[in-house]
DNA sequence: TAAAAATACTCCATAGGTATTTTAT
DNA sequence: ATAAAATACCTATGGAGTATTTTTA
């Protein structure tokens, strides 16, 4: 006869009882259900009685060959169907986020490549890795490192000229980008015969994302005190694919990275505008890398060799 | 060295595990972990070891004394803790289910007993068991005596009367239920002289709740074809609880259970009205009782006593 | 050098198997 | 009489303890 056992020892609930119990609700037979999860008759007996002991009353009747679920049984059936399930997930997503497929991924942008990255980054997001949740914090070199070191993202792309090198930062994927000074194809100063000085460009507006303070550095030694970004940009947005498009739509004048804009004209300003930005992947040292990291670093491989 | 097994056998991963996981996350060193679930460091550490070769990458950054979650590791974390919860959940709902103070009641009423117990039930549920779920079937003693077979509802109250006998069904708690013609107090008939002849009575409305056959078939036998329920009542309603206020607010006579609205007046018919109501609370033999159903057992007792 | 984590080895508690009894049809 | 579930008994695997080594701060 079966008998509840009262005074039992407390020997928490298991996944392995669970799936148990949800094999006896399907099938309705001790036997069957044993033999659907390869265990003998016995064994498996014991263990649907081992969860009801544990939780204190009868989840089966047991009616001569049929066993069904009680009222108490179907209410512990869905919350068993509800764990299992998620407990699985958990395994799988362990496939899945090795390969970077699923899980999420928060990286921070410096201006420079938030400007050349954020768009094509969210982009290839929403249609590659769908299911991947990634999150985009912007701002200051310093900040990002901060929120870096709290563990807020999972790394970082920064304008390496704008870092302080540190002990705990291991810093990856170097890539030089050129700047340029561009323009629309047939634009009128692409008939301008050379050299091309800068005083000239000023009767066009000048497009531009914000720009570091080394690039202003350089751009007034270079050109002398009106090339000062503050001064000589007209059109100033964080949005660098806008820029783009007002520039190949106008006359006016973008200040970028050369492969950001590949359909433009690259005016050969002299002296050359050089300095070029070192984009840089910034993680913590000893820190496992996230899946999806390697996305990003492709990503940027392909915009680059564009 | 900590190294990666990557031919293991697959020994799904467990809810201890998921805890473990989840007390080196929040301790981030496993000597105090280990003691927070009261193991010896060596078996925690192995123990998170398992489940990081079962799900093929690790979950923590050893570095030195403070262990870290890897990115991966923060996903799984989210998981586990929501697995984990929800598996205690299932362990704290034996214990609350065991009392009746949770869980869900599905419970067939006849027409009888439905316009009777069906308000005060759902009003008993919402105040006192308020996180039990009541689902009401009302219909037909055959139709829900099926469903009661086809595990559709958990129990029935009907009316005996009207109910098969079966070797299957487990008939308990048994109410007499007499019925009576009721009037507001103050009604002209309460003052007048017995005896009170059904005859009288039709000058003024009859309110009823549909009638079983067995109490038409008595009314025509006690106070001839007239007393047929389909001739003379003139306000047939499902819901008695309205019937009763219109009785209380106007001149109209209730054909109902006696019991149903002790602030109303019996009027003393010739003959007697007889033929009380018997309710009873059906169940399967063999089947456990759901654990909520000793409530409406309880119900039905105070009802009576009233 | 000290503290923490990983490893080696041992043990035993318990999940699982075999054989048998009990129960219900 | 038969088939299914429970029980008794035994076995062995895997989880846990002790002792030790390895690692890093």
């Amino acid at each position: 006869m079966h008998s509840m056992n009262e005074n039992r020892i407390p020997t928490a609930l298991t996944l392995v009882q669970l799936r148990h119990l949800i094999a006896l609700a399907e099938t309705g037979s001790f036997t069957r259900a044993a033999e659907s999860v390869y265990l003998t008759q016995s064994a498996f007996s014991r263990s649907v009685k081992a969860l009801e002991d544990e939780l204190g009353q009868p989840l089966f009747d047991r009616i001569g060959k049929r066993s069904e679920l009680t009222p108490f049984g179907r209410e512990v059936l869905q919350r068993a169907r509800h764990v299992v399930f998620d407990a699985d997930e958990i395994g799988a997503s362990g496939r899945q986020m090795r390969s970077g497929r699923a899980g999420s991924l928060r990286i921070g942008l410096g201006s420079g490549p938030g400007a050349m990255l954020m768009t094509p980054l969210l982009k290839e997001m929403a249609t590659r890795h769908p299911s991947v949740h990634l999150q985009i914090a912007r701002g200051d070199t310093v900040l990002l490192v901060q929120a870096l070191r709290e563990r807020e993202v999972d790394a970082l792309v920064v304008d390496l000229r704008s870092m302080v090198p540190a002990p705990d930062l291991k810093v990856s994927n170097l890539a030089e980008m050129r700047g340029a000074l561009l323009c629309r194809p047939g634009h009128p100063l692409t008939r301008w015969k050379p050299p091309l000085r800068f005083a000239v460009l000023r009767q066009y507006p000048i497009a531009s994302t914000p720009l570091s303070d080394e690039v202003a550095r350089a751009m007034v030694e270079r050109f002398g005190p009106d090339a000062h970004p503050s001064v000589c940009v007209t059109l100033r947005c964080e949005e660098l694919a806008s820029l783009i498009e007002v520039v190949r739509d106008s006359d006016a004048l973008l200040l970028a990275i050369r492969n950001a804009a590949p359909d433009l004209v690259e005016l050969p300003l002299k002296p050359g505008l050089s300095v070029p930005a070192r984009f840089g992947l910034v993680t913590l040292v000893g820190r496992s890398e996230a899946p999806s990291l390697p996305i990003v670093r492709e990503l940027m491989e392909r915009l680059i060799h564009d």
